[in-house]
DNA sequence: GAAACACCCCGCCATC
DNA sequence: AAGATGGCGGGGTGTT
């Protein structure tokens, strides 16, 4: 079973410091077809579009490209574009929204835009039903992908040279990413920012979002996600204790008293919620507050090590190779943050 | 990087 | 009868 949240795919080394260091400014443009859904199109408007230059300067360039000259999307509106397919050419980060009917053949002067931008190594993303574009456009031919669950027969059907993985929320595959339906577009983005300018970033818009489930007054310093949409009571808290406890050893037995369950029982309800298993979850925690300390903190990596629990710093030097793509040290030059005695 | 040990996961089956 | 839960054990994974 694969993570539904698949950070295993962490960027590699070249990649973090290209991403880091390679643009003073980033420009993400946003293909708008006939029908596109408001909640997918709002969602890159809300975190790329939004002026968040207190978070990190620059922040990005972003463009609506309707794909017709006045593109009326769901529920009437119209998009008003502020950039034409050309902004295509120039964008860093190419995002196809899902369009109103997955059966019609997507317009030849978008596939042609897609296949530009992938060989000029744009990052190209399809967002829900945009992977069905992004199909046509053949940049899925023997990679993973996945889409909103309701298409996953008629896009397995029509394109089985894609190896569809159903249970992620996103997934990236040589530089292709697609997500699943709707919310997923939220992880997947914020996925991107996390990628181009840290957790800490990522964290930061995802709180401003106000993205479950910290919705309590307490919101904690970084958001540890992955969280299930809905956890039952006592698996919740259990998770709650876990966030405020990762600096000792917590064992799959600690979960099960805290959540009154059985180990077995906790493991499904792990697995239904999540798609990973509770210990999979734990690590993950572990490492984005180690990836929070690197960013924000000068403290030595032996100590961020104990503070997330990570134990030595070899384990966590093992674990971020594994997981985020780089060493410990790397990340912190690439992502540090003046608190941290970096840039 | 390898090895040993501890811990974890999941298919299977029984029980509630 | 169907679904949820829990125990077992072999194989897998994490930690040192």
């Amino acid at each position: 079973m694969r993570s539904r949240c698949d950070f295993r795919r962490g960027p590699t080394s070249g990649k973090l410091a290209k991403m880091r260091k390679g643009l003073a400014k980033r420009r993400v443009a946003m293909a708008v077809q006939p029908g596109a859904p408001i909640f997918e199109l709002s969602v890159p408007c809300e975190v790329f579009g939004t002026n968040r230059s207190d978070i990190h300067d620059p922040w990005y360039e972003f463009e609506v490209c309707p794909t017709e000259s006045a593109t009326e999307v769901a529920a009437g509106f119209v998009a008003n574009q502020n950039g034409s397919m050309d902004n295509l050419a120039r964008a860093d980060t190419v995002i196809i929204l899902g369009c109103e009917n997955i059966h019609a053949k997507p317009p030849a002067h978008l596939i042609d835009a897609i296949r530009s931008a992938y060989r000029r190594r744009a990052r190209i993303v399809g967002i829900c039903s945009g992977a069905f574009v992004l199909a046509h456009a053949g940049l899925l031919d023997h990679r993973r992908a996945t889409t909103h669950w309701m298409h996953i027969d008629e896009f397995a059907s029509r394109f089985p040279t894609v190896t569809l993985d159903p249970s992620v929320l996103y997934v990236e595959d040589a530089g292709v990413f697609t997500s699943a339906g709707t919310a997923a577009a939220i992880d997947l983005c914020l996925e991107l920012v996390r990628q181009d300018l840290g957790a800490a970033a990522a964290n930061e818009v995802a709180r401003r979002m106000v993205m479950p489930p910290h919705r309590d007054g307490g919101q904690a310093q970084y958001l540890r996600w992955p969280m299930p949409p809905h956890p039952d009571h006592d698996l919740a808290e259990a998770m709650q204790w876990v966030q405020t406890n990762l600096d000792r050893p917590i064992t799959v037995e600690d979960l099960t008293q805290r959540a009154h369950l059985s180990r077995r029982t906790l493991i499904r309800r792990f697995h239904d919620a999540l798609g990973v298993t509770p210990q999979q979850w734990l690590l993950r925690q572990r490492l984005l507050l180690a990836q929070g300390l690197l960013e924000t903190t000068p403290i030595p990596v032996q100590q961020v090590a104990e503070r997330s629990g990570m134990g030595t710093a070899a384990n966590l030097r093992h674990h971020f190779s594994q997981h985020v793509g780089v060493s410990p040290l790397a990340y912190r030059r690439t992502f540090g943050t003046p608190a941290a005695g970096h840039l």
